[in-house]
RNA sequence: GAUUCAGUAGCUCAGCUGGUAGAGCAUUUCCCUUUUAAGGAAGUGGUCCUGGGUUCGAGUCCCAGCUGGAUCACCA
């Protein structure tokens, strides 16, 4: 990357430092006595009180009024303004410290640690009276710099390009972006309590499963050099944990990234975080007890309130969760009643309904498609939506009314899936069946079929009590407290396509086309990091005149160069 | 994967039917000892995403590509 001006500008500051015997990155530990916030609260609370301290952060706004200077020091929690005296910095006659290094040679972004006492400016500020400062670390690329004025934010850095690939600068910038990330602690956090106060336990199972299993998904495959066999990172946890739940233990749950190797979008990163609970001896319809129940604690913990906005809808945790069975939704926004319609008479109503199907689909498909179409959009609420064709559901026990069923539900908030809930298959023998099935779907090419675990399947047939299990979409969950639209933002380094990047050639390519060896390094600085971008220039007088421009601003003891010099290297 | 919108200075953005590339902040220099939407004055800074094409002339029009966003498809 070529670098501009004003890296330019900060390297020569950068040597400069050096130059007067200031290490821009010195090792020393710099103990500060109190964040932002508590130094401003420590001194507010009694002002008459001369509080020394000592602080350290990041420089975003510097004003510079001849002998006194105003800087805005931000540290993780916040930002307090500072106040610089040339004759207090410098007590002296050498005024280096302030008028040069100080005014010239720090930047913004730059981080440094200052010592002083507290005050409040004519204005009312409650700031740090600075005494000395050390530097402790140069920045070497100059930060965007929005403005915020009542609030209002200008010259916001948006670009969701920028802000992804580069969350460093995001954080720094954007507050609200740290304020996401320390809700999405919050609310992991908040679960976790949850789950280990009802006496749960919290485990880890395999990322990397030779039969990637628990969901219908594409996994990312890798291989394994030492045993020579493929694996798979996982798209699931569920069934180690039942295993586990085979083992005794009697409640399991894990926070486990997943990986599916599927499209993104708002709701879809390849990988994301699930958060899966399987209880022994409970039904699903328990486990919707305890979702509303820790769901409700987590949006107060988290919001301060059990009703929760998001965009220009109000979502209320604090009433009972609506439970619809997924044939009386249907019949509420559509009308018809699907309850013990055969496949045809099904797919004459969805086409009725101008729901688009084909011959392929079944009639566990079908039913989904009518109620992705027709119904999802109006669940705004939470509300659990219950009891699936047993088609779609093959690890879920049927259910106990209706062998056509299965007892399993989907949490749906805001029109999105937020949890997938059994009560789970443990039957082996039916499972095995219904693995097999999945297994005829894969041979079919439907990439979407599950792989037979025989190992699974094993520890089945030596008794899985009664369970229910549940896996909890964590990032949705974070997206829906944090009022973000797009999973991007609830990531702190969400998926992209790599950024493509110059290799730098070696320095005897340059050589070889003919340029002095002590200029091929200030090239390089200079941007031309390959000979094929030195060679694109085509006025050799006017790249030499560069050249030599940078020679003469850098100080730089090499030879000068002439037009003819370079005339050569451009071949 | 399809459609569509966008890509211009470090950041945020203007740029008309094609005619010499603009602003604010940042940055540089000078002045200023309590400022705070950064006080005054003067400057610097650009492969207009890339590559082709049309044209006397392209940031602008056409084609292809790259990257990102949105919508759709896919995603138990």
């Amino acid at each position: 990357m070529a670098l501009n001006e004003q890296q330019l500008q900060r390297r020569e500051s950068l040597t400069k430092l050096r130059a007067l015997g200031i290490d821009p990155y010195p090792p020393e530990e710099f103990p500060i006595t109190g964040t932002s916030k508590q130094l401003k609260a420590q001194f507010d609370e009694s002002p008459e009180e001369h509080l020394e301290v000592s602080f350290a952060g990041r420089i975003m706004v510097r004003r510079i009024q001849g002998k006194a200077s105003f800087a805005v020091l931000q540290d993780e929690v916040g930002r307090i303004q500072i106040y610089l005296n040339r004759d207090e910095i410098c007590p002296t006659e050498d005024k280096t410290y302030y008028n040069d290094v100080f005014k010239k040679l720090l930047d913004i972004g730059d981080i440094i640690g200052v010592k002083g006492h507290m005050f409040k400016t004519q204005t009312g500020e409650t700031s740090i009276h600075v005494k000395s400062y050390t530097i402790l670390c140069k920045s070497l690329n100059p930060l965007p710099m929005p403005k915020e004025v009542d609030g209002k934010t200008f010259d916001a850095f948006t670009d969701p390009e920028a802000r992804y690939r580069m969350r460093y600068v995001d954080l720094l910038v954007n507050p609200k972006v740290k304020q996401t990330f320390i809700a999405r602690t919050k609310t992991i956090r908040s679960m976790r309590n949850f789950l280990e106060n009802k006496g749960y336990l919290e485990v880890e199972t395999p990322i990397l499963q030779s039969i990637p299993g628990g969901a219908a998904a594409r996994p990312f495959i890798t291989h394994h050099n030492a045993l020579d066999i493929p694996l798979y990172l996982r798209i699931a946890n569920e069934l180690y944990l039942k295993r586990l739940i085979v083992g005794g233990f009697e409640g399991v749950f894990e926070f486990a990234k997943d990986f599916r190797n599927e499209g993104m979008d708002k709701t879809h990163n390849p990988e994301f975080t699930q958060m899966e609970l399987y209880v022994a001896y409970k039904d699903y319809k328990w486990m919707m007890n305890t979702t509303e129940e820790m769901l409700r604690s987590i949006c107060l913990e988290v919001t301060g309130s059990e009703v929760l906005r998001f965009g220009d809808v109000e979502i209320d945790f604090s009433k009972p969760f609506e439970r619809l069975p997924i044939f009386e939704g249907i019949k509420r926004y559509t009308g018809h009643d699907l309850t013990g319609k055969s496949e045809d008479e099904v797919r004459a109503i969805a086409k009725e309904l101008h729901v688009p199907v084909d011959e392929t689909m079944g009639l566990g498909k079908l039913i989904d498609e009518i109620f992705g179409e027709k119904c999802e959009h109006h669940l705004i609420q939470p509300t659990f939506l219950m009891d699936y064709p047993v088609e779609m559901s093959p690890l879920t026990k049927k259910h106990r009314d209706n062998p056509a069923l299965t007892e399993r539900f989907e949490l749906i908030i805001n029109k999105k899936e937020m949890a997938n809930c059994y009560s789970e298959l443990n039957d082996p023998i039916d499972q095995r069946e219904r693995f097999e099935d999945q297994v005829k779907l894969l041979e079919r090419g439907d990439d979407e079929g599950m792989f037979l675990d025989q190992d699974f399947l094993r520890a089945l047939e030596y008794g899985m009590p009664p369970t229910s299990g549940i896996g909890i979409g964590i990032d949705r969950l974070v997206m829906l407290l944090t009022n973000n639209e797009s999973i991007q933002e609830v990531l702190f380094f969400p998926q992209m396509r790599p950024e493509k990047v110059t290799q730098p050639d070696s320095n005897d390519k340059f050589t070889a086309i003919g340029v002095p060896e002590e200029w091929v390094d200030h090239l390089k600085e200079m941007g031309f990091i390959t000979v094929n971008i030195l060679r694109k220039e085509d006025n050799a007088g006017k790249l030499s005149q560069t050249l030599n421009g940078y020679r003469k601003k850098k100080k730089l003891e090499i030879k000068a160069l002439s037009p003819q010099d370079v005339e050569t290297w451009l071949g």
